[in-house]
DNA sequence: AGTGCCATGTAATTCGTTACATGATTTC
DNA sequence: GAAATCATGTAACGAATTACATGGCACT
């Protein structure tokens, strides 16, 4: 009964099949042109993972025959499994082990979640992009030991990332509030009032 | 005679080493401070590649006794790891499989390299950003499938890291050009005229 | 005739992490 | 006395990739 034990590749699959239940290959296509940028597994990684799902009751397969087309399993998320993606995106790591791109791949799926629940996620970015600034201003005040300019220029290049996505959180921030303004809450599964 | 079938790993640390010789421990604690950002392996890592590179005769290792700490290793490059080290740097990959990263990663060694070769690496790398940029802004432009509006603002958050990206390269071009003026050609080593 | 898409999987292999083991020395 | 730093390595394990295998249909 470990809580959320699971690793990420399982939940961004399990996020897709939130999104748009599909096949195995439908979902390895819909990964390609969405979250790609931030993680792209192999297609032999979500057949592995899906079963997986399937067993756990996070998912359930629907077999469905095709005349044309070979058969294939259509995966459809379970509440059991909504409730994981709920739990895995309310979640807030203020310091990812190696992956500083936590923050974009859960918020890419924040649709399935309270507006309150994303803000929460953007703020923890906020933070987590500050704290990474600052510590690189100090590197770069830090004289270059070696005539070496090349790792001076890098660490400028990682500075202009992290301004300009604070810019961006901020811009995220208010649209998010808007929407959430105009549009009020909509997504309350497994959320009893 | 595969001529630069290496990992990337096991390049970073030749690279390091090439900046400043030292041990295992020492090199470890280089990268965590230097490129740690883009690649931060873990101290196993290292000790097991350092071995092979002496193997490879990439890099030598030098016994020192110490009184007061344990004894060390100290690994330095030979010449034949300086020239695998230099056509790392001279290799431009268009596409890099599926790290974006692979640029900046070799800009962070190119002060071991001729101006020009790292201006061809930054060109590469404008290449490169430039595509992704009208793929995404093509991506932005099609219709949302669904009312989801994160995968939108995640996209977003793409764009504005590559526009900033670009204007970073622009920027390192520059600067490029003018140390380049001020201090012409000194790392020449393998090159006879 | 050949390429490419749909569709699912297994096997081999690489890559890398975490944890373990050891031990002296300095600092709080 | 406890914790941190220096120093090097091995072992167990896990995660993910690449390559392989199969097969029919559609398009050029």
């Amino acid at each position: 009964m470990a809580s959320s034990q699971r690793d990420t590749t399982t939940l961004v699959v399990l996020g897709l099949v939130a999104l748009q239940p599909g096949s195995g290959y439908d979902l390895a296509r819909l990964a390609e042109r969405s979250v790609g940028y931030l993680w792209t597994p192999s297609r032999s990684q979500i057949y592995k993972v899906l079963p997986q799902l399937v067993s756990q009751d996070l998912a359930t397969a629907k077999r469905v025959r095709q005349r044309v087309r070979p058969d294939k399993a259509l995966y459809s998320i379970t509440p059991a499994g909504r409730r994981v993606l709920q739990l895995w995106l309310s979640e807030i790591e203020d310091e990812p082990v190696r992956d500083a791109n936590i923050f974009a791949l859960k918020l890419f799926f924040c649709d399935l979640v309270p507006a309150r629940t994303a803000q929460a996620q953007l703020d923890a970015y906020r933070r987590f992009l500050e704290t990474r600034l600052s510590r690189f201003h100090a590197m770069a005040r830090a004289p270059s030991q070696s005539g070496n300019i090349f790792p001076q220029l890098i660490l400028r290049r990682a500075i202009t990332r992290i301004e300009a996505t604070l810019v961006w959180v901020e811009e995220a921030s208010k649209a998010l509030d808007a929407s959430h303004q105009h549009q009020p809450p909509s997504n309350n599964d497994g959320l009893p009032p």
